[in-house]
DNA sequence: TTGAAAGCGCTAACAC
DNA sequence: GTGTTAGCGCTTTCAA
């Protein structure tokens, strides 16, 4: 708040006006005055106030980030990358991005974060999935939205999302040409769309390999997604007491729980079981074995939305974009061939 | 961006002078039309514009949260639960907080935050360990700063911090409590203040009681305090062949990967070796067996440097005030009475 | 090619 | 008690 643009004005000898019009590159200035406004601009270290800026062109240059608590306290930094990522994107446009966490279970009364009431920001990431009801309350506010790993049931919106067939695909797929045919699959919340998709995935590629499903080898109401679920879905799979040689996890956190399982039932990984996950969360040091799994360029999702709502911003348009971004077959210590 | 003071002021038949008295409680406005004013604010739902507010006042209304990337990505949520106390308290005050990361190596050159270099916070919280170079860096922008979990080497600063001494006190004290003789004591990045008075309360703690220090105990020049490290220490501490029948590791990933090894060495937790962590990060569900650790009140630290940093801001004085929090012993499965 | 001036929405003297 | 008014720092017609 120190130096402002009058001074570098007066500095120059020129109007605020013109230092104005040279800091925007905008028009039809001399070269020579150009280059003296920003040499005196370099020296006074002079910084555009956003406050007055925004002001006056009637924006507040914030973004808003929103995501359910327990997705930004997920032990593995999956929305913490996609954030980072969107925060790198925001230092190049010139915008902030204003955190903020609802409650998972967010009720019609509940209050919004306060950005969102206070018309602090003029767009909003939305990450993960959030409740309907959060939705609903947003309307009235008519801001532009992107959403990053979700999409929401109703309506056309933006989003950034991953290719979560094509990742459950290439899993199945890579147990398949690894020899194995009793397949297991494991989710829980299996009403989430990216769950839905893994699922599906997981069908449609057995049935493409004319490899019958077995509704045995589905264990796909688990309450969450995350290790316990893991641990008590292959549980419940043991005691069905079916044969099965692999197994695909909806995701990473749920085959670590798997494996714990898998391993203090005496079962050897690979050599007996080979286990393969989804999301590539990298965090486990002591994955035991290093899990094949699903990666997912995170920091890449954030750069996507941060780039999806500028454009939006700067066109003015509502375009309903939906950017997928590709993921790919990581393949580490957890998958072998089949050996009967 | 939508209705101004102007349009309540018509509204009520007011200046807008009236509208912005009332709004802020200040004093002589009639009790008559301080109730007018305050119904049609909320008939209009009548937001100040923090952008007005804010070029008038010089103040931004924005706290800067700064911790490095490798922090913030941690697998276990520290950092994210002190931001979420700070991000809790921040809808309190009226401010927003913008999270930036930076690198764990900030070298002299490397760009801050644009928040700060643009001056569009009003002060900074900064949490966890940050390179020197940084803080250098920030001398000239003259920010009130609050640390949190970390205090710079030199200089007096406000700072919200937990009772690592006693921490580390009580967790010694249970395993000697339980008839343990011979503790080990496992750390790494030993020049952390942090670290080193943990280390400090073990040793403080052993003496207190009349155990000898026994340097061969004491692994504490590992690289980071990650579970690779645990491990590591472990592998270490038993290759020495020296004896002990508990271990307490500097944090909890440490304790976690120490778990890891002793187990894979064929040692029963907590029946042939007590663990003790510190941190509580109430991550792993599947610690196994449940750590006993020191809790760490995170959540508060949070709350409290925000309260900190606001009251510096209000009282426009550098206080200087340190605050500590309280930790406590959180007695789990992973510790054992002595059996010879 | 540049400058004057109005005004974005709000606060805070200072009048009345 | 309440209104008038002068900015806060910036952008942007419109004139020159």
């Amino acid at each position: 708040m120190k130096v402002t643009i009058k001074e570098v004005a007066k500095k120059v000898g020129v109007s605020t006006a013109t230092v104005s019009l040279v800091l925007h590159g905008n028009s039809r200035i001399s070269p020579e005055t150009r280059k003296r406004v920003l040499k005196a601009v370099e020296e006074l270290d002079y910084q555009p106030s956003q406050l007055a800026r925004g002001l006056v062109l009637q924006r507040t240059g914030n973004i808003g980030f929103v995501l359910t608590e327990n997705h930004f306290l997920r032990t593995e930094p999956f929305y913490t990358r996609i954030f980072l990522g969107t925060e790198f994107e925001a230092r190049d446009s010139s915008f902030f991005i204003l955190l903020a966490t609802i409650p998972a279970d967010f009720k019609e009364n509940d209050v919004l974060p306060r950005f969102i009431a206070q018309k602090s920001v003029d767009g909003l990431i939305i990450a993960g999935k959030v409740p309907e009801q959060f939705l609903k309350r947003l309307i009235p506010y008519n801001l532009p939205v992107v959403f990053v790993d979700f999409y929401p049931q109703e309506g056309e919106h933006s989003a950034v999302l991953m290719d979560n067939l094509r990742g459950a695909s290439l899993a199945t797929e890579h147990l398949i040409r690894l020899g194995h045919r009793d397949i297991a699959f494991l989710a829980g919340d299996i009403k989430h769309p990216s769950i839905r998709e893994r699922h599906l995935g997981y069908r449609s590629t057995l049935q493409q390999y004319n490899i019958p499903l077995n509704p045995q080898l589905e264990i796909i109401d688990e309450k969450t997604t995350g290790k316990e679920s893991g641990f008590n879905a292959v549980c419940t799979l043991l005691s069905r007491g079916v044969k099965f040689s692999a197994l695909f996890a909806c995701n990473d956190a749920m085959a670590i729980g798997a494996m714990e399982c898998l391993k203090k039932n005496g079962y050897k990984i690979p050599e007996q079981v080979s286990v393969v996950g989804f999301d590539d969360i990298e965090s486990d040091v002591f994955q035991d074995p290093p899990l094949t799994t699903i990666s997912v360029p995170k920091y890449d999702m954030g750069i996507e939305a941060m780039q999806l709502i500028r454009s939006t911003l700067e066109n003015k348009m509502r375009t309903n974009k939906k950017i997928i971004v590709p993921v790919e077959l990581v393949v580490r210590q957890s998958t072998a061939p089949f050996a009967r």
